[in-house]
DNA sequence: CGGGTCATTGAGTCAGCTCAAGGCTCGTGG
DNA sequence: CCACGAGCCTTGAGCTGACTCAATGACCCG
């Protein structure tokens, strides 16, 4: 085995990574295999250098040619509306499945953009067909995860008819801790991965809405908040309030 | 054969009828596939009897078993919130697939309720996933509409993210509009298959709000509505107050 | 033709928006 | 190691689009 260099980027680096060896092995695709599968899926999987905040991993209006999965780091999808605004549609954390808004007609509907410097993972999605076809249990799998995003989104849909904005903020703490539990991490101490700004496009209010609200649940002792480091201290509270049972 | 009963509701059951010959198969699943490949997906759709106005194909909570694709009439499906609301997820015109939010995890997340007398073809998804492995243009299609079902959502979030009242009740009517449109019907001169209340819920808005911007559209003089009837005047002006392009 | 459901219209209220000013943070360079 | 600037976040004041409450009108089915 190679030697890693010491820098910070490339510590996280590792192309001899595979989804065997992968802590996220059992939130993302391969969760569904047997060893000798989980190697025909590592075969086709890319493993991309790290990029930085900021970058894309690809634009509104590419051919779609990938499904992609974190492996650390953040990420958003934005949407440009038909008067120029952007729009965030969704944030994906490790272990989660994005790009899938291509899938559709064959362009990509959202940019994806990374909120700090991240890893993913590509995963060609002709090379994926072939490789369903095969397997049976991944295909089953993949339109689970396809099931799951729609599911997600409705639920996110009817959140936005139906909440008012402080339930929406609430809603989105509650999503962030539940998927940093997921993953073994605690669900009550973590770092927002976004801007305020991609928190209240995300969730259809205004920045200035968020910030007020998350003073307000400081002042109700229910979160402790710099800045984007997150404690949260009534989760019973948060979690009534976002009307999330 | 049974002889069929004469009544209104049987006439426009046929258990004869096949995608094959189906008026709908260039928008619905077959358009994908060779003649002799719609035979094997015709000998797994079951071919409900039609269902009554506010009948339900499924419910909330239900296992998933199955997806569906509308024949005739038109349905909505419905999610009900923690505090009990109602809240309209959808709506499926002919030659539209409904049924997919219990994908994920194989529970319905929503009710699918006739808005009319509807004909629906139901397509058991273990069979369809078996011939997805021996048809590969159909496993295709499958992803396909799922995706379209992704992004289709993600507009809608975008929609109720960002759009003012007036904007989404505008959206709405060139969905309808363009959806009748592509079923060679009149785009601009149509039956609106839902309730003010269901607009309402769909939209994130009041009932009242929806008559309101109605009635102001038809006071710009860019729709005439009759009830649930509606001649679409003015195209253009509609469009851009959609912000669809 | 009568009762019930569905839709329209009006008046007053309020959640969240806009506009505006000021504070905090963190990276950079002297 | 500190000072500075740019971007991000917070807070306040006033405004407005959509909501609530309420009453009336239109349609449909038995």
């Amino acid at each position: 085995m190679a030697h890693l260099p010491s820098n910070v980027i490339s510590c996280h680096f590792n192309n001899k990574t595979s989804c065997e060896n992968c802590r996220l092995n059992q939130l993302c695709l391969p969760i569904s295999l047997q060893i000798n599968e989980i190697d025909k899926l590592d075969a086709i999987i890319k493993r991309k250098r790290p990029i930085g905040k900021g970058d894309a991993v690809f634009h509104l209006g590419e051919r779609f040619s990938a499904i992609y999965a974190v492996r650390s780091g953040s990420l958003k999808t934005v949407n440009v509306t038909v008067d120029g605004q952007e729009q965030v549609t969704g944030f994906y954390l490790p272990g989660e499945i994005f790009g899938l808004d291509g899938l559709g007609n064959n362009i990509h509907t959202n940019s994806a953009v990374a909120l700090e410097t991240s890893a993913i993972c590509e995963i060609p999605f002709s090379r994926l067909e072939e490789l369903t076809i095969k397997i049976p249990s991944l295909q089953r799998h993949i339109f689970q995860v396809l099931g799951q995003e729609i599911a997600s989104e409705q639920s996110l849909i009817t959140h936005l008819s139906t909440s008012t904005a402080e339930e929406r903020v609430a809603a989105l703490l509650i999503s962030i801790s539940s998927r940093n539990h997921r993953r073994q991490l605690s669900g009550t101490d973590f770092r927002l991965p976004m801007s305020r700004t991609d928190m209240a496009s995300y969730l259809g209010v205004t920045i200035e809405t968020v910030s007020r609200i998350l003073s307000h649940f400081q002042k109700k002792k229910l979160v402790t908040i710099k800045m984007k480091d997150i404690i949260i201290t009534d989760m019973q509270a948060l979690r009534s309030l976002a009307k999330v049972s």
